[in-house]
DNA sequence: CTGAAAGCGCTTACAG
DNA sequence: CTGAAAGCGCTTACAG
C-alpha cells in the first residue's frame, strides 16, 4: 500500500502549496494552465485518490443521495430505480440504496445513516405508516426528501406517483365494456393511500355502471406473484363465480393467471384478468397481460430531476405530481361469454 | 435548521470536554455511568447527529461496503443481494449498491468512488472483461474485494460461485435420462467463465452419453425472459427438431416456455425445458420449472461473511469457493415421446 | 497566479 | 474518571 498519497504529497513533490494543487485538480481558472497540467500529471503518476470525506467535511456537500423503497427486488420499484439511477449518474451523484420492507424503523435508521454521512438528499417510497415526523427529521437537518409511488400526509414534500383511482377505473371500465358483471378485485391493502385509492376507483367504476358492489368479491392482501398464485384457489371457489379479476398489480395478475392455468382453465378466455403497472414482463406473459401503464420510468426520472433541481437551488412549486395512467390492452381479457 | 449540534455543543452545555462526550457516546467504560447517562440524554434532547465523515477522517474506517453487480433488476442478483443485505445489516454496515451493466468503465468509476468515500470493502460480480488491474487498484488502496458469481483470472481474490459445469451437467443428464436425444442449449455467452463452463458441461454430458454434439443446436446470447421468448421462434424452426432445451437460466427458460406456448405447443409435454438458478418464481411458473438450484442465498451470505471476517482481521485461506448445485425436478420436463 | 493559515467535527494518545 | 491538544485531508477566504 505504501505511503498514502494526499494533496500535500503532490504539493511537496512539485514545490507548490496544497491550495494550488486543490484548485488545479478541480480545474479552477485561477491556476495557470501549465501548472494545472503538471499537477494533474503528477497526481496520476502518484496514484492519488481524492478523499471525499475530508472535502465534504469542509464543504458540507457529499454528492451522496439516498434512495429507499419497499423492496428493490420488486420489478415495480426496480423500474423506478433504474430511471433514478440513470438520471443521477448523469449528474455524478453517488446513490445509496436500501429496502425498508415496510418497516418504519428500518427506514428511520436509513435516514439517520444518511444524515450521518452528510447525504445531499433522499428519494423514498415511504414505508406503510411513516409518520410525518420522520420526514421532518430529514428536512430539518438539511436533507431534502422527495417521495415516489406513495404519499405521506401531514407534511408538504414533493411527491410523484400515478393517479391510482383513475387508473384502476380504466381497468374496471375496460372489463365492464367487455360485458363482465361479476368482477373480483385481487390484492392490495387499506393501510396505504394507494390501496385505498385503488379500491375506491374500482368501487366507483362499478357503481357508475350500476353494478352492485359485493365486498366478498375482494381478496385483499396479495401484492406478489406468489400471492396472486395462491389467491387463485379462493378466487375460483367464490360462490358468485366471477368472470373477471382486476388485480392490484402485474405481479398478482401473472401469479393469478398461473394459478388459473394450473386449475385447468384458460386465463384470457375463461377468465379475464387485468394487471396494473405495465411491467416489462407484462407483454411477454402468457397470455400477454392487459394492464394499466403506471409510468414507473417517468416517476423515477421526475423525482430525480426534482431533487437535483432542489439541490441546485431552484424552488419546486407543486407538491403532488400525479401521472395519468393509460390502458394497455392485450390478450388476458376478452368479451364475457353468455352461458 | 438552527445551529448545528456537534460534540462540542454537548460538551459545553454540560461543562465537559469533547473527549469525554465522544467516549461516552460510544459507551466507553472509561466514562462514569452517571456522566454517560447525562451525556446521552443531552445528545438526544439537542437532536445531535453524529458526523461520520469527521469520525471516519480520523479513524479511516467508514462502515461503508460497496456492492456492484451486473443488474440488480435481475432476480438472480437480487437474490444474492438480499442475502448480502441481511448479513451486512446485522453488522451495522451501510452498503452502497450499483449496477455496472457489464461496462468495465462504469465498474471502475464505482471502485473509484468507493475509494474516495473510504469504503471498507467491496463485493462484486465482475463485469465481463474486468482486468485484474482493476481489482488490484482496490486491494492496493486498502479496499478488499470479494467476488460473487463470476471469477477474474490473474489475481487471487476470494470468490464464491456455483459449480457451473457440474450444474449444467445435472440438467443435461436429467433430460438424457428422460430419453431425449436432440437437446438444444439456449442462452449464455463465451465471454464469461460461467458461459464457457456451462456450455462445456452440456457438451461433456452429451459426449458421455454418446450423443453427437451439434453446434447448430446452440443459441448463444439470451440471458433474460425477453431473450428466451424471442429465441423460441429460432428454436422451434430448427431442422433437427429438438425435443428439449437446456436453458442458460430460469429467466430464459420461462421466456422460452412462454414463446413455445404462444406457438401453440405445450411446454413440459411437447417440449421439455430446464432452467438454471431456481429463482423464487421457478416454482410458480406454468408449468412449474425443472431447474438447478444454484445457491444464490448461500453465495451472498458467504461472501458477506468472508468480507466481514476479513475486516475483522482474520485471514481467508481458500480463494475459490464452489457451491455444489442441486437438481429440482418439476413439471417442465417429461419423458421423450417416441413418434 | 500562488501561498500561509484556519477550520470542518471528530478521535486518540497523553497527562493528571 | 476527565481534559487539553494534535491531527485526519481537504477547501476557502485572505494576502501578496
Amino acid at each position: 500500500m505504501g505511503q498514502k498519497v494526499k494533496l500535500s504529497t503532490i504539493a511537496e513533490s512539485l514545490g507548490l502549496s496544497t491550495a494550488t494543487v486543490s484548485l488545479a485538480l478541480r480545474d479552477s481558472p485561477l491556476v495557470a494552465d501549465s501548472t494545472r497540467d503538471r499537477i494533474k500529471e503528477q497526481a496520476r503518476s502518484l496514484g492519488y485518490i481524492y478523499n471525499r470525506r475530508a472535502a465534504s467535511l469542509r464543504t458540507s456537500r457529499s454528492g451522496i443521495i439516498g434512495v429507499v423503497v419497499h423492496d428493490i427486488m420488486n420489478p415495480f420499484y426496480a423500474e423506478i430505480l433504474r430511471a433514478i439511477e440513470s438520471e443521477l449518474d448523469r449528474n455524478r451523484q453517488t446513490f445509496i440504496l436500501s429496502n425498508h420492507y415496510d418497516s418504519v424503523e428500518k427506514q428511520r435508521n436509513f435516514i439517520e445513516t444518511l444524515l450521518q454521512l452528510g447525504g445531499d438528499g433522499v428519494i423514498m417510497s415511504p414505508a406503510i405508516g411513516t409518520p410525518a415526523a420522520d420526514l421532518a427529521l430529514a428536512e430539518d437537518n438539511g436533507l431534502p426528501a422527495i417521495l415516489v409511488a406513495r404519499s405521506v400526509t401531514g407534511i408538504d414534500v414533493p411527491t410523484f406517483r400515478g393517479d391510482d383511482a383513475y387508473g384502476i377505473a380504466l381497468a374496471t371500465n375496460h372489463l365492464i365494456g367487455l360485458g363482465h358483471r361479476t368482477i373480483a378485485m385481487i390484492g392490495g391493502t387499506d393501510q396505504t393511500s394507494t390501496g385505498r385509492d385503488r379500491y375506491q376507483g374500482y368501487v366507483d367504476a362499478l357503481r357508475k355502471a350500476q353494478i352492485e358492489v359485493d365486498s366478498e368479491l375482494r381478496i385483499p392482501g396479495p401484492r406478489t406473484k406468489q400471492g396472486g398464485f395462491e389467491a387463485a384457489v379462493t378466487f375460483l371457489s367464490m360462490r358468485q363465480k366471477p368472470t373477471a379479476a382486476v388485480c392490484w398489480n402485474d405481479l398478482v395478475a401473472i401469479g393469478l393467471m398461473n394459478g388459473i392455468a394450473r386449475a385447468g382453465l384458460i386465463p384470457g378466455k375463461d377468465i379475464s384478468v387485468t394487471g396494473y403497472d405495465d411491467l416489462e414482463e407484462a407483454a411477454i406473459a402468457t397470455p400477454a397481460l392487459t394492464t394499466v401503464w403506471n409510468g414507473q420510468a417517468e416517476v423515477g426520472r421526475m423525482a430525480a430531476r426534482a431533487l437535483l433541481d432542489k439541490l441546485a437551488g431552484s424552488h419546486a412549486e407543486d407538491y403532488l405530481h400525479l401521472i395519468k395512467p393509460e390502458m394497455r390492452i392485450r390478450q388476458s381479457t376478452s368479451p364475457h361469454k353468455a352461458i
